[in-house]
DNA sequence: CCTACAATCTGTAGCCACTACAGATGCAAG
DNA sequence: CTTGCATCTGTAGTGGCTACAGATTGTAGG
């Protein structure tokens, strides 16, 4: 599997380079517990091994699906016990979609809307500005 | 224009229940400058009257549009002025209404997402789990 | 070995748009 | 006058980072 007899430490940079994640951003994962705390060097510079590696691409691919830090929490812990019938990150992923849709929805519902009004907003053609106009309506 | 001869002013809690915006945000509006600082009472109560409640009541509208603080302050700002042809809400409103559609786009995109990996993880049928699988995969 | 200079360290503060207190007053009805 | 709700100020918390400052460490070249 391995190519490399035992890959060594990757400082910090590397790491962030390796998964594209920033800096701070890891170092912030680790303060708030998502990222375990690595072995550090002589200097106290964070070493981190491959099983980082392999957290922290889960947790940025996590991230660009939309999970918050609390979901990915919960995710990590039904991964590192082996979850059988994987029944509990469906739920996850279901309730997850359908907040996705939820907000999908609305902001149709706010796309519509700001339609109308720049259709209506032709330059130079009325006044009062019918924007401004919706926004003073109260409904 | 008006029935009653002149409108009492109205404390803070009236205002709240008159436009619907929480009383903590009608305070945070007038801390950050988007809501002007009413008159007080010899107790230094709020006393708020009807362009207050115009006011906000715009204020409200535009959040639900989903314009941010700085933007409200710039639709005043047009407003107040006067604002003839209107050309400078009009970009607003479309550079809003771009950014809009730009999130429901990748929204479009987490959905699809969602639900390939809830598709691929039926109760029961397969283990390791495909959307810690999904997670797991660095692209 | 020494010197640059890059990388990393810790700790703190800022972002947005609120929301949630605590503890001290004010106001209005009975 | 008392009771009890409304309002006051000020501060801190939310999520998920990002941006410093100022100190230290690591490393490559000479």
């Amino acid at each position: 599997m391995q190519t490399r007899s035992r890959a060594r430490p990757l400082p910090i940079g590397r790491l962030s380079k390796t998964t594209g994640v920033n800096i701070e951003t890891i170092r912030y994962y680790e303060r708030v517990g998502l990222l375990p705390a690595p072995p550090r060097s002589a200097g106290r510079h964070r070493l981190y091994d491959e099983a980082h590696v392999q957290r922290l691409v889960f947790i940025r691919r996590s991230r660009e699906l939309g999970f918050s830090l609390d979901d990915i929490r919960a995710l990590h812990t039904l991964a590192d016990n082996g979850n059988v019938a994987c029944s509990d990150t469906r739920d996850m992923t279901l309730r997850h979609l359908a907040d996705v849709r939820g907000k999908i929805a609305s902001l149709r519902k706010l796309e519509r809307a700001l339609k109308v009004m720049t259709d209506a907003c032709q330059p130079g053609s009325q006044r009062p500005c019918p924007i401004l106009d919706t926004l003073n309506a109260s409904r």
